[in-house]
DNA sequence: TCTATTGTTCGATTATATGCGAACAATAGA
DNA sequence: TCTATTGTTCGCATATAATCGAACAATAGA
């Protein structure tokens, strides 16, 4: 595999990213994404299998959540923060704001 | 039965909250109480079997979206929108705002 | 070319969700 | 007391999700 697959902006379905946001392990890096700009997926630092992290960053990425940029052995992953707000004003700062 | 356990306001989750509207069905639900004050099971009109539905009552009762109180052999329902804007503030109308 | 690093994919297991029909419970009204 | 109405619960089938270890792919660096 090359690159990923992204949803278009126009393509991020409501019910998918709420999905997306359900999994405590989820919101959880999305609250990570928000506070920096690029994170790897070894810094995000999960208790879980590799298996497991990859498969969250998956549906995270399918999702239209988070985009993942490749450079070297390394996956930078970031908040797509633009296309959500454009596409569902207010929906993801409410949520960041209810974490913790 | 009598009656219903909802969850107290601080004990509403908010990956529970995500949870329940990730599924079409309950987003249609929550839209439609969302613009009345109250509205009973067999108003919803969906289109799917009676214990499907009783499902997703349920559903939304447990997460803290829906509180239900009898009448007769009626269910009167309605949208838990104060303890949802206390306890997620913004949360719910960005979503409702999202919809179609 | 060999090895270490980073992360994904595959195949399997287990848990959770969704869906249905049938039986049940509570109430209203005849 | 009998019947109709409203909605739930039970038991079951099927689908989707979460999780893991092992194998794999791509790259960097020695």
């Amino acid at each position: 595999m090359r690159q990923y697959q992204h949803p278009d902006r126009e393509n991020i379905s409501l019910t998918d990213v709420l999905y997306g946001l359900s999994d405590p392990t989820r919101l959880q890096i999305v609250k990570m994404l928000a506070s920096k700009k690029e994170i790897t997926c070894g810094e995000f630092c999960l208790e879980m299998s590799k298996s497991t992290q990859s498969h969250h960053y998956k549906v995270l990425r399918d999702t239209g959540l988070m985009y993942t940029r490749l450079e070297g052995t390394q996956h930078y992953n970031s908040l797509r923060r633009e296309d959500l707000d454009a596409r569902f004003p207010n929906l993801l700062d409410s949520i960041l704001d209810a974490i913790k």
